[in-house]
DNA sequence: TTGATACTGAGACTCAGTCTCAATACGAAC
DNA sequence: GTTCGTATTGAGACTGAGTCTCAGTATCAA
């Protein structure tokens, strides 16, 4: 079951620093999540189980476990910093739906292996990178879809609670 | 000579814009910078030059040009956008180097083949896409380059005005 | 000219994220 | 379990890139 606490936990030991239980409260917000959390989100979730934490502990907390690699941080574009837990589960990297703010996630071993041989041929060390497409997810296809009415409150399907 | 400032105002002009004087004292710093430009960079040299632009009108103008196709927009996670000019100049990704801030661009054909397989796979329409590898240029090494002190001041290349 | 419209500049404003610092929790050592 | 030094937290002030507002100005057509 939640083997994946002890893992955080072990991340985090092994640079001294301690799994405490705001710690322990954001960790197990992000890795039981179903979608990309952004800070404001755990906040409120948190806020709303009845045990709240800081704003502040919040945004170290996942800059922190960012750092120990055990979550993947990712910027869409939307103003707010998005994470998932990245332990226990392999890379991939992400279609974003500019319509409806869903967002797909694809594994494409062939570009991974291009992608090393780029770093090689200009020398460079990779640390880590960042793959985003952002386009239209079948369900909103190439145009607004809605009719002429400028409307475009973005639709809303069910996994759409992404951003 | 400078055609592209032509393309810049047909750009424009087919969405029944104008290209006025502050538009193209940004375009043209733009157009001929030999690097990544942020909003602050050409504010400041409009500045130097002595035909300074509001600060509004700077954001207004690269966030229109981008719509317009003739700017590209990159966030390297250093908390503020950087324009490029797109025209006239074949699509490439990014090499980021987070020790010194230099840019590598690249071009890997293969990987953009992949790419739209990978979007059909899911029936996604993609428009546009971002691609940025980071770790540490040649210059820099795999580890910091300096000995213990960690006085860590980003290293200056001559290319490096980057950002 | 006149009027309609597009654009600009100055500065107020926003808001995600960071910083400060006093209060607290914790772990190790008595 | 008491004591002490250090790590952590929470509350709120602060930051800064980017946006918004709006009155004044330029541009164009009639
Ligand atoms: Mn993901
Ligand atoms: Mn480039
Ligand atoms: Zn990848
Ligand atoms: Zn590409």
């Amino acid at each position: 079951m939640d083997r994946a606490i002890d893992k955080v936990r072990d991340a985090l030991q092994a640079r001294g620093l301690r799994l405490t239980k705001p710690r322990r409260l954001v960790a197990e917000k992000v890795l039981s999540a179903r979608r990309h959390l952004a800070a404001d989100d755990v906040l409120e979730m948190l806020r709303r189980d009845g045990t709240p934490v800081a704003r502040a502990t919040v945004y170290r907390t996942l800059e922190m476990m960012k750092e120990c690699g055990t979550f993947d941080e990712h910027d869409f574009g939307r103003g707010r910093k998005v994470y998932e837990r990245a332990i226990g589960r392999p890379h991939h990297d992400h279609l974003y739906c500019i319509g409806c703010g869903a967002i797909i996630e694809f594994q494409e071993p062939e570009i991974e292996r291009l992608q090393d041989q780029v770093t090689r041929r200009y020398h460079f060390i990779a640390m880590y990178h960042s793959h985003k497409i952002f386009g239209y997810c079948r369900r909103c296809g190439p145009k607004a879809p809605s009719g002429d009415k400028a409307h475009d409150e973005p639709p809303r399907h069910q996994d759409t609670k992404n951003d």
